[in-house]
DNA sequence: GCCAACGTTGGC
DNA sequence: GCCAACGTTGGC
């Protein structure tokens, strides 16, 4: 079982949105970061847990938990000329742009506020805190994942 | 293969 | 809206 972290901003796409589509499932398209899809594509497996994290918006933080619905399959708004994340050099039949499923587990009981977080001494090595870090898509231990959830 | 220019992310 | 940090692009 593997840990994540995924990034949106709430006016794209927020916990809400998640929460309120029908089957309660999204496919997390329009990463274009290659490390980001890296993991997506490799190392994501169904099942695996992940925080919904709200960014770029008046408290940037954790404020809830999804799955792996669905692992790796290449992402079709790259493959969409009229989509934003439309892609030209991403062929059908040597996809560059992979995504996976997610689906709504549970809001948190409150919004785990980035500021909060590096309040956290045993926090200090987290990716998301470390300095210009921009990924969108990221790992977590379990021991930050635990801990992270004792703080709720 | 270097690196300047450019675009994007995301906190503030 | 600003801007620091970073990734990508493309000329050479």
């Amino acid at each position: 079982m593997n840990y994540w972290l995924m990034k949106s901003e709430p006016s794209e796409f927020s916990i809400d949105d998640l929460k309120n589509n029908p089957n309660k499932i999204e496919p997390w398209d329009g990463v274009r970061n290659y490390q980001a899809r890296n993991m997506m594509r490799d190392d994501m497996k169904k099942g695996d847990l992940v925080f919904f994290y709200h960014s770029n918006c008046e408290i940037p933080g954790i404020v809830g938990i999804m799955t792996i619905h669905k692992e790796g399959y290449p992402d079709p708004t790259a493959f969409d000329p009229n989509d934003n994340h439309y892609d030209p050099k991403s062929d059908p039949d040597k996809p560059r742009w992979i995504l996976v499923d997610v689906k709504y587990k549970r809001k948190l009981k409150r919004t785990i506020s980035l500021t909060e977080l590096k309040e956290q001494k045993s926090l200090e090595n987290m990716k998301l805190l470390q300095r210009g870090n921009r990924l969108s898509v990221m790992p977590i231990t379990k021991k930050e994942w635990d801990y992270i959830l004792s703080l709720e």
